[in-house]
RNA sequence: GGAGGGGUGGGAGAGUGGCUAAAUCCAGCAGACUGUAAAUCUGCCCGCUUCGGCGUACGGUGGUUCGAAUCCACCCCCCUCCA
C-alpha cells in the first residue's frame, strides 16, 4: 500500500477527502497536532488520538539533537518510540532556519546550525534532513526549505525561493534514493507574498513532481487577510489531486478561511502552546481562563462535548489549577484545546460533504465575532 | 525594669541626605502566542490625569537642611537577650 488521496466531494474551492498511507488513514480537512520532540507536550498519544488526530508532527531539528536520529532508529523508529502508531509528518527544520536565525548560517549546501541545547554545531543539508527523516521513519516528510518572515523585498523573496527549489530537488533525489515504500516527500511553494512567486515556485515543485505540495512561509507577520490573499492566488493553480498543507497555521479562522480556499491539511502549536499558558479555544473563541472572572465559574468549558478536558472540569477548577500552577491545568486545556480543533475539522468536513460550508463559515463567524473573507 | 535590634508600597525585601513614586522577587490585573529555543513572554500594579504631569507617601509628631525614607529629639509599636 501505498500513499493515495481520494477526495470524496467538493463545495467551491474546498474539498474533503482521504489520505491513505501504510500506518492509516487521514482525514481531510484535517488538523495535526504538533508534537516536535516526541511528544505532543502535556498529552498522551492515546488521548492525542482520542480527540481525532489522524496523524501528528515530529521535528527534525530537534529529534537530531535530541535523542539523535541514529538513537530513534536504533530503538525501532519514531513512531514505536514514542508509542503513536499511526502516521506522523517530520518538518525538515526549514522552520528552525527563520525561528533559529540567530543561531545558523545559511549556505548553498544547507543549514549550520549551533545547537540551542549546547552550542554544537550541526550541518542540516537538504540530503542529511531526508536521512533524518528517514531514519525517524516518518511517513510524510517534508523538504528542507528557507522559511523567511514577511515582510522581505521580492528580490530576497525570490533568491530565498529559489534556493527552496534548488534544495527541493536535492530533497526528492535523496529521498527516492533511501526512503521506503508508503512514505511520501512533499515540496514546499515559497515566494512570500509575491504572486509571481509563488507561481514560479509552485510551477518549478510540480514539474519535479511531488505525491503532495505544501504552502510554507505564511502567517509569518503579515496578518489573516495578507494570508489570505496569497492563498487566493496560489490554491487554484495547485494540482487539484493532490493534496495541500498550509504549514503552521493556524487560529480557527485561519483554518475556516484556508478550507474554503481548498487547504487540506493544517498544523499550528498554537491548540497546544496556547492550553499550557491558561489560553482555551472555544466555539464562542479565545479565553484566557487565568482572568478573574472564571474564579467562581462553575461551568465546564463544553457541556456537550465527548472530550473529558471540556466536559468534567469547571473553569473555576481550572483557573485555579492555572492560578496555582498545577501541572493538571495545562494538561488539561492542551487536551481541550486539541478537541475543539478536531471537533472543528470534523464539522469542516462534514459541512463539504453536505455542501453547506458557506453556512458553516456564516455561523462560525456569527459564534466567534472573527473576521473571515 | 535593663541591654540590643528593628518599623519602607498587598507580602518579602533593597535603599541610609538630592540620580527615589522608591531596586528586585512574589502576589494581583490584563494581553500575546500560528511548520515549538515557549509550563513562555509582555504590559500594568499609591490616587488623579488632556499621559505633559499634578497630589500624596517610607510608624507618629516636631526639628536640622536649599533639599529628608535617609540626620536629630521625643513618642508609639515589634523582636531578641538579661532581670
Amino acid at each position: 500500500m501505498t500513499f493515495s488521496f481520494t477526495l470524496a466531494a467538493t463545495d467551491g474551492a474546498a474539498r474533503t477527502g482521504v489520505i491513505s498511507m501504510p500506518r492509516g488513514e487521514i482525514r481531510t480537512p484535517a488538523f495535526m497536532p504538533v508534537g516536535t520532540a516526541g511528544t505532543v507536550k502535556a498529552m498522551f498519544p492515546e488521548d492525542v488520538r482520542a480527540t481525532g488526530a489522524d496523524i501528528i508532527l515530529g521535528n527534525t531539528y530537534h529529534l537530531m539533537l535530541r535523542p539523535g536520529a541514529e538513537r530513534v532508529a536504533a530503538m525501532g523508529g519514531l513512531h514505536k518510540f514514542m508509542n503513536w502508531p499511526r502516521p506522523i509528518l517530520t518538518d525538515s527544520g526549514g522552520y528552525q532556519v527563520m525561528s533559529l536565525s540567530a543561531l545558523r548560517k545559511l549556505t548553498e549546501e544547507g543549514v549550520s546550525f549551533a545547537s540551542h541545547i549546547d552550542g554544537s554545531k550541526h550541518l542540516l543539508t537538504p540530503e542529511r534532513s531526508i536521512e533524518i527523516q528517514c531514519l525517524l521513519g516518518a511517513d510524510i516528510q517534508m523538504q528542507l526549505d528557507e522559511c523567511p518572515a514577511i515582510p522581505i523585498d521580492h528580490e530576497k523573496a525570490a533568491a530565498s525561493m529559489r534556493l527552496s527549489l534548488r534544495w527541493a530537488e536535492r530533497s526528492k533525489r535523496a529521498f527516492e534514493a533511501i526512503a521506503k515504500p508508503g512514505q511520501a516527500l512533499f515540496g514546499i511553494v515559497q515566494g512570500a507574498n509575491y504572486e509571481d512567486l509563488r507561481r514560479e515556485s509552485l510551477d518549478q515543485l510540480t514539474a519535479i513532481d511531488f505525491p503532495g505540495y505544501s504552502i510554507g512561509g505564511l502567517a509569518v507577520g503579515e496578518g489573516r487577510e495578507e494570508m489570505f490573499r496569497v492563498l487566493d492566488f496560489t490554491t487554484p493553480h495547485m494540482d487539484k489531486a493532490k493534496p495541500r498543507y498550509l504549514m503552521g497555521v493556524g487560529k480557527p479562522g485561519d483554518i475556516v478561511g484556508a478550507v474554503a480556499r481548498g487547504v487540506d491539511m493544517f498544523d499550528c502549536v498554537l491548540p497546544t502552546r496556547a492550553g499550557r499558558h491558561g489560553q482555551a479555544w472555544t466555539k464562542q473563541g479565545p479565553v484566557n481562563i487565568t482572568n478573574a472572572r472564571f474564579a467562581d465559574d462553575e461551568t465546564p468549558i463544553d457541556p456537550a462535548s465527548d472530550c473529558p478536558a471540556s466536559r468534567d472540569y469547571s473553569k473555576a477548577y481550572l483557573h485555579h489549577l492555572f492560578k496555582a500552577g498545577e501541572y493538571l491545568g495545562p494538561m488539561l486545556l492542551t487536551w481541550h484545546n486539541l478537541d475543539y480543533y478536531q471537533q472543528l475539522m470534523a464539522a469542516l468536513r462534514a459541512a463539504i460533504a453536505a455542501g453547506r460550508l458557506a453556512d458553516f463559515i456564516e455561523e462560525f463567524r456569527a459564534a466567534t465575532g472573527e473576521t473571515i473573507v
